[in-house]
DNA sequence: TTGTACGCGTTATCAG
DNA sequence: CTGATAACGCGTACAA
């Protein structure tokens, strides 16, 4: 009760020697005799092995980092959920670097896992370029990375085809009827940014639907606040009978312009988001959003990781996730 | 390149010897010239401390335990931020605790602290009981909680008058000519819970407002799901004037509702929640609520911590925090 | 089956 | 100012 216990102490109580108290925590030979006392021991003291030394000498830190741009985004916060169930069943602890935006950021806290602080590396990188695909190549550590994969990278990889859901959203959009189209999108010098902005143009090729320079507008940010001063007026959004929004805060930020001037979402304008949070269910009308599955991208990483870090042989492996349409109110008519 | 290096071969490519080195490396005595043969040693090998062996020998991990019960709560990711903001700019890195919800998993939890993988916790417990307060107090690891704390437990707490912002909702309400108040709060179960179910009473008779037994319901989570479910009809919500939330995603629910039966949110029925989330800004109409101030009580817990692991001799201190009200249009006439 | 002894990579003490 | 060396607490050959 009074000093912090070691594996000597615990050792010197049981009245064996360190080696069998080593032996009976991490699950080997052990004479049930001897495992009892060295239990007894242990509880007695409260003993927990001390993980520095123990990572020390393993080699392992029994950590894995997650290395995300905005922990404010809903979407980011379903890929946490999802990698922590996974990980809860697991002996990793899970470390979380803080709001890695811009690019210095990133770089030192690459290189800082060469600490060894971590096993294991999520990393979701909103926007790729030279020098982070560099540093990503010379990463020692087992890494999958959730989003677009930068070419010549060789690690594993869980994705969305979120351009598949951007079509999903013009063909419903078609097929009830609607015919002006607009994308409210976030920074195209982002990687989703720039997914979605081919995938809206692909789309509205396919389905045969005009598209001009109006039909689409860039944000500063993939937020509720940058869509309602990105979006001046609702004389914009007048012109067309159907916005498609890059995620749900966009939506809802163009909901409220829509409803604060008026014009009745749904009938008179459909309103589509991507990313089917909850805010979906909660917003009135409620919204017609794509499921970009991102609680179970989060899961998956988590497991492409343990397997990896359980056999580094094992050739690069990318999961790409096909996206849904959830329909609710805001699109119908 | 080829392994990693260690601090033996930075010594040996810089012709120098371990303890220089490291005495480089933690900013003391070095001749310039000597300083400057190591710096260029690490730079090209791309040498990195290793972070287990610096534990093992320093005694210290340089990482703070977050531990919330429920990661996906808006609030918490408020206070998530507020602490992450702080400890970017300390040495340390922050360690999730990924959702401990019932007592035993805390338990667990607080113990696999002795394990000394985190040198300092953030803890606000959703519930406390005799048991995990017992763990509590017999917690090695500096510690602040984050909301009310149990009896005779001598930690730092940050907390905030939630009761006062009650109080201020309700007087708000009488302000505007409202009477008939009903209180929508979640799990009395729950600290939250509690308080807010004593300051809603209080509030109301200092205010001498009537209340009766349906004044109140008790949901089964805090969440919008709940709510929607709880509260069963608009029919329950037409007895009164105006509706105080136990948090915003509870009142965006409770806004559904009432918008789905046609019902003119201000106007006809105000509607009030509390934390003051992101959440508020967008609703339509957009949402009077309480600011519970959740990313400046992050910002102060781990400030708090940061000057208790500095030193351990300070007695445990305690700040409350004042909430304030923000008025938009969901209470408006 | 059990015990002894060494090394994991650092920091810190103490001579030089 | 610098270098050799003893810990830190644990896992694991190797010997018994």
């Amino acid at each position: 009760m009074g000093e912090k216990p070691t594996i000597g102490l615990v050792a010197k109580r049981a009245g064996v020697s360190v080696a069998s108290v080593s032996r009976v925590i991490n699950g080997t030979l052990a004479r049930p005799a001897t495992e009892k006392r060295v239990r007894a021991a242990i509880e007695e003291l409260g003993y927990h092995p001390n993980s520095a030394a123990r990572a020390l000498k393993v080699q392992a830190s029994e950590q894995i980092c997650l290395s995300f741009a905005d922990v404010g985004n809903p979407a980011y916060l379903a890929l946490t959920r999802g990698i922590s169930r996974v990980l809860r069943d697991s002996k990793y602890r899970l470390v979380l670097s803080t709001s890695v935006s811009n690019e210095k950021e990133i770089a030192q806290h690459l290189q800082g896992l060469g600490s060894g602080y971590a096993d294991g590396l999520i990393i979701s990188p909103i926007v790729t370029n030279e020098k982070i695909t560099g540093l990503l190549k010379e990463l020692r550590v087992p890494t999958v990375l959730i989003g677009t994969l930068p070419q010549g990278i060789k690690i594993d990889n869980v994705s969305i085809d979120s351009s598949k859901g951007i079509e999903m959203a013009v063909a419903h959009l078609k097929e009830t009827g609607r015919k002006k189209v607009a994308f409210v999108n976030g920074p195209l010098a982002t990687n989703p940014g720039k997914r979605r902005y081919k995938g809206f143009i692909a789309a509205m090729e396919k389905y045969k639907l005009k598209i001009n320079d109006d039909s689409i507008i860039f944000l500063s940010d993939f937020t509720s606040e940058a869509a309602i001063e990105g979006v001046k007026s609702a004389n914009f959004l007048k012109k067309f009978d159907s916005i498609i929004c890059a995620n749900d805060l966009i939506a809802a930020g163009v909901i409220k312009i829509l409803l604060d001037n008026k014009i009745i979402v749904g009938p008179d304008i459909a309103v589509i988001g991507m990313d089917n949070t909850e805010l979906g269910k909660i917003l009135s009308p409620s919204l017609t959003s794509i499921d970009l599955r991102a609680e179970q991208r989060g899961e998956i990483a988590a497991q492409l990781l343990l397997e990896r870090m359980n056999d580094a042989t094992l050739p690069p492996r990318k999961v790409e996730l096909k996206p849904s349409i959830v329909i609710r109110d805001s699109s119908q008519l």
